[in-house]
Order: structure tokens, then sequence, then C-alpha cells
DNA sequence: AGCCTTCTGTCATATTTGTGTCATGTAACC
DNA sequence: GGTTACATGACACAAATATGACAGAAGGCT
């Protein structure tokens, strides 16, 4: 089983505040509950470090010196790049009417100051959980290939494309997890669920009809064989 | 064909308050003003209503006996049937905090009580107006069929088609959730109603005459089957 | 009320589509 | 060249959906 799948959150987290003692405190608090760590002292670090490392979550203090947090919430939200980088607000307990204009601008939640290690945890978890159940919904675009899950549809090229339901999961399967190595065992598993027991050769079957099926444009070529290994999905075409 | 008086606004309301004397007053204010009533007296009826007849919107008092009007707003906001249904509020004057927290749970906008019956009416009108519960009213077009709610009429190429009612809600309710799919069970919940038990089967067969009859210039291809998920309007035709 | 019409949900049956396995062909590896 | 792993097409059976018919319910009309 792989490493990742010990549910360690391993989610990393950006703060961002001006004052070094508040980050210490966050990031002590935050790494004890397992999560990574980056942290930025101003708007433009703070920017520079999305932008760069996407983090999965920014921690976003209200008052900062030079460009303040709703400042720099109101671009993230305005470029696309960063738009759908969940944001938590930090407020000094004083500025509750700021609460309402930090959601509109677009935070994910926001916490007054001063409060627990507890509460900081609990809504970052509920934030991660949240977002993380709305991006199964958002379409998955590879080549031109568009995998719309709400739409439970899939179109190369703007053409939709016909798929058995298996072959509908395998594809779902492998657009999550790009750029990895599955044996058939473990694409039995994901895939067709844990208690079935099946040939394995089932699998090749499958990935066939799903490769037939998607062979437009060369978009089969995603779908590659590693001999002795099982399968794999990756927008890295191989050579011929 | 429904009684669909003069051309009143036909919106329903639920009220949910533990005091039958508010619920009179509120009652006699809101059907004054041509809405339908609903009222139930605490959460657990209210969210029953809500689920059964997806009322336009919920009139909530804050403090009830039992599951507080906080708890039943957000339980309504985390379940996606019932998240789009527009709450407002009902605060005592003393508790102004709780303002925030209402419209940070997802509250539409709030009303401290005592309020006047004008004031009332024009934030729930406000609300509806802004929630698009208005934009329902408008006609839906879609290839030649024109789906017009006022008339509570569909046409294709200026024929007027017929419909039993249940296919009228299910084309409605595809018109407004177009592009995606829905298993036949969210189908009964949406159209039927939640708390029915209907064997999923039955879709099937509204499904059918659904198609039948729209069948004309090839407008049933809009319904499309997804086999293994529900159904789904799309103005994609599927397959070649 | 009673009659008539329309609507509804369910069933049994037909039709379509998906599934896993096998036999065989082909390419990679030593 | 022999061996192994993978690809492919065919097929029988399984599963999901479509369809037509029907009896009871609901609603309109006089």
């Amino acid at each position: 089983m792989t490493k990742e799948s010990n549910h360690m959150p391993e989610h990393t987290i950006l703060l961002v505040d001006d004052e070094a003692a508040i980050r210490d405190m966050l990031s002590i608090a935050l790494e004890a509950a397992g999560y990574n760590i980056l942290s930025a002292e101003n708007a433009q670090q703070a920017h520079a470090i999305i932008v760069d490392q996407h983090p999965d979550l920014v921690l976003l203090d209200w008052m900062m010196p030079g460009t303040t947090g709703l400042e720099l919430l109101r671009r993230l939200k305005r470029e696309e790049l960063t738009e759908k980088v969940p944001v938590i607000m930090l407020t000094a307990k004083a500025e509750e009417g700021s609460k309402i204009s930090g959601l509109d601008a677009g935070a994910d939640d926001y916490i007054a100051k001063p409060f627990s290690p507890r509460e900081l945890i609990s809504r970052v978890k509920a934030v991660l959980r949240r977002v993380g159940r709305e991006a199964l919904k958002d379409p998955i675009i590879v080549g031109e290939m568009v995998f719309d899950p709400l739409g439970h549809r899939v179109s190369i090229a703007n053409n939709s494309i016909d798929l058995g339901p298996t072959e509908y999961r395998l594809l779902q399967f492998f657009l999550t997890h790009q750029e990895r190595v599955f044996s058939r065992d473990q694409i039995l598993d994901y895939v067709w669920g844990g208690n079935v027991y099946l040939d394995e050769r089932t699998v090749d079957v499958h990935i066939r009809r799903l490769r037939k099926a998607i062979s437009v444009a060369g978009h089969e070529n995603y779908v590659q064989t590693v001999r002795g290994a099982g399968y794999r999905f990756s927008t890295q075409i191989q050579h011929a």
C-alpha cells in the first residue's frame, strides 16, 4: 500500500503573518497535527510562495503592514491560477465586522484571535475536507480530453466519448493517479472494489477497451503498459 | 391545470417558529402579500417539509427548543439537496451578535424582532429576487423548445406540448440542472420530494413519458441515459 | 355524490449494453 | 528461438434500461 494512504494529511499550509511569534506558534501547532508548513511575513512573499509551491491552504493575517491581508485575498481570488486556494483569515477580536468583508472577498473561513490550537486545527481540517470534496467535482483536463465528473461525461476535442461504466471508473482512477504505475492487482482493488476475485487478465481487456474508446488524436498513448509491473497513466508520451 | 391564480408571486414560504402566535402573525402578513405558507414548530418538522415540498424560502426563528435554528441552518447548508434554499433568520433584538454567525452559517438575511410586516415583506422579496427564484419565472429555451413556467406551458416549434404534472416537474428539474447526471434516487428526491418511497424504476417510466412527449424534431435526445449512473439533460447530443 | 377522464406507479417482457473469460496472435526479453 | 508477458477479437452470459399494458388513485365536472 502506498505511503500517502496511512491517512496522514501531508498537506502543506502557508502561514502569512508579520509577527514572527505568531508564525512560530501556529507553525508548532500545525506541524504537531501533521501538516507541512511554509511561512511568509508579507503579502509579496506570500504571493510568490503561493504561485510557486501551491500550498493546500493559506492562513492569512488580516492586519499586516503594506498590502493588507484583505488585499492579498482579493488578488488571489481575482487571478485564475490562484483562485481555488482556500484561505482562512485570522482576525483580531476587535474587528468583528471585518469577518463579513473577508467572507465576501472569498475567504473560506476566519478565526478570531485569540484562538485555541484545537479550534485552529479543526477549522483547517474542515476547510481542507470541504475543498477536497469540491475538487472531486472539478473537470480534469488532459490534452484535448475533458473528464467531467458532474456530467459523468468524457469528451475529446468537444466530442463526447462513450465509455462503459467500468472504463469510466478506470479512467477516473488513472486521471486522479497520474504518473504512477499500478499492478493489475491494485487496479482491481481500486476500480472494481476490494473483494472481488477476478482474473488479473481482465484488467488487460478493460485497458484495451479504454484505449480504444479514447483513441482520438493519440490520447490512447496516455495509457501506458509497463511490462512486468502493470499500467500507468502519463502525459509524458513514450517515444516510439 | 393547477389553480394558478392571477399572477401573484405564488411562492411558498416555510415558517419555522415554536410559538404559534408568531407563526400566525407572520402567516397572516405573508398570505396577504400573496405567498403560500407552510409552517413547522420545530426543526425536525421543518426539515421534513423542506425536503418534501421545496419551499422557496424559509423564515427561521433563531431560538427554538431542541435543535436551534442555527443548527438547522447548518444542516441545510451542509446537504446538497437543501443547500440552495434561501433562509432568513428571525432574531431577538438582544442577540445582535448572532447575526454574524447566522450569516456565516449561510443565512441570506436576518430580521431582528420586533419588525414591521412591511419590513418583513420587503426583505422576503429582496431575498427571493436576489436568489433568483424570480428567475425561475423566466422561460427557458432549449433548441426549439420553450419552457414557460408562468404559463405552465411547454411548446416546441410553437406547438404546445402536453405533459402530465410529473413530467412537467421532471422537465423543469432537468432544465434547471443541465449537463449533470442524476441518479434515480436523486431524481426521486428532487422531483417527487424527499420522503417518498417509490421503486427506482418508476423514474424510468416517467423518463420515457417525458421523452415521448417531447419527441419532436429530436428533442428527446436531450434526455440522455447514463448507464450505471442515471440520467442527464444535455444539449450536447450524445453519440454519432 | 357519481361519472368520467387523466395520471401514477408497478409489473412482465423485450431490448440493449456491459462483463469476464478464453483462444489466439504479437511483441519484448534473455 | 524459446519463453514470457501483453494485446486482441470473439462470445456467452449478466445486468441495466426501455417499453407496453394495466389497475387503482386523484381530480374535474355536472
